[in-house]
DNA sequence: ACCTGAACACCGTTCAAGT
DNA sequence: ACCTGAACACCGTTCAAGT
């Protein structure tokens, strides 16, 4: 890329970068090499600098990661809530959720340790889904768990949407796992296959969206009996 | 540790390593220092040995961390298909599933990541989980994806179950995420907090257990409608 | 202010030399 | 066979020197 005459050294007249065309860069390089390659080396050399030029723009590598992550979260669509039932706007929520995260799977496991602060999209969001889910019924002491559990789900899948698509490859063993190798195969006839990456989403959707409707309908049915218990000591406030 | 006199080159009279002492401690060592600083030299460092030794029990890193993923998911318990109702085994299965890897939060992402091949514990637990949802109704063409979906929660939950007990920060910003931070607010009273480490395992217990009894009763509401449909075309085989 | 070039303290891995 | 010591090709990050 950028394959122009190399640069001198010293400040070019026109500056080549800034924050932002560094992270929608980071973007291209991390689906490109992985999470294991992902360096500020190749970030830089993609951008047609050295390495030491992206420290002018950002402070660490870190920083580019949580930049990344809230450039993700913004894509969450949580619009459904205040507008939709209960039901069609989590569904829609947990869908684009999943999509978005699936879009970048490599950054699935920031979010999980990067700790959510300061006035960004990912505040606003659970700003958002909580005020749906308190509007339904949910009592305040459980809402924040209920969101959670249903974030795990969503992340768990979108970390198993990156998974190859013979990650359960029982190969010359199949004769000891036979129920499970069986089970594969009525699966793959079931689904189709035309190439691996097809497969691979085929096999994750269906999980996913299995997973969902259980689990929206398991909350729901939790929901209804929190509602009607008798002498109902929760309602907080 | 291990602060015996310096080791002189060549071949000890007695061999200090093996295999399984070098796995063992991978688990301390990754434990102490996080996945960041899991460093072959720190794990030869715990050992009392220089790095370059490892190297003639282990292949490479790669093949320590499988390793460590095969002792993980032996210890997770799937005795309960075959023996108790589909209900109570799944639950059981699940429970300590997610403990299991709790226990290890690090190599979470391994999971995800790393093919499941070869005679090992991990392809022996999905075959008797099969097994255990097809005596229990589950059609043969869905009964990969409902395993999988249930999965995604538990790894999704251990990877929360990682997350500092304050993940949550409104901090600064409170006054503009007023109903999360409030939501916050009354779990954290619901619950009690001591001290952050038992209040993190707390939140993470609550979420888990709200989300596990919830996807339990969907998902056997999905089985339930899957087994009254009418002209069934899925008894496949 | 914003780039390069050189340097620093790491990393995983290889391999000859020692016993 | 199994350890050390030295080396190699990397990493992220710092900083002086150039424009």
């Amino acid at each position: 890329m950028m394959s122009t005459a190399p640069r001198r050294a010293g400040r070019p007249k026109r500056s080549v970068l800034d924050r932002d065309l560094i992270v929608r860069t980071a973007f291209d390089v991390l689906r490109r090499t992985g999470p294991e390659d992902f360096t500020m080396a190749a970030l830089a050399g993609e951008l047609g600098v050295k390495t030491p030029a992206l420290y002018h723009h950002v402070g660490n590598k870190t920083e580019v990661l949580s930049s990344m992550r809230e450039l993700i979260t913004s894509g969450i669509d949580h619009s459904g809530f205040g507008t939709l039932p209960w039901l069609d706007a989590t569904r829609r929520w947990a869908r684009s959720y999943r999509t978005a995260f699936a879009a970048h799977p490599h950054a699935i496991a920031l979010l999980a340790t990067t700790p959510v602060t300061g006035a960004n999209p990912t505040l606003s969001m659970y700003e958002a889904v909580t005020q749906g889910f308190l509007d339904e019924g949910w009592p305040e002491e459980l809402v924040v768990s209920a969101i959670v559990s249903l974030e795990s789900f969503i992340l768990g899948s979108a970390l198993d949407a990156v998974a190859p698509a013979d990650i359960f490859d029982t190969g010359d063993f199949a004769e000891q796992v036979p129920v499970f190798t069986q089970a594969l195969a009525v699966r793959e006839r079931f689904l189709g296959r035309e190439d691996d990456a097809s497969y691979a989403t085929a096999v994750a959707d269906q999980a996913f969206d299995l997973g969902l409707e259980a689990f929206l309908a398991g909350l729901s049915a939790s929901l209804e009996r929190l509602r009607n218990r008798p002498g109902d000591a929760t309602a907080a406030r």
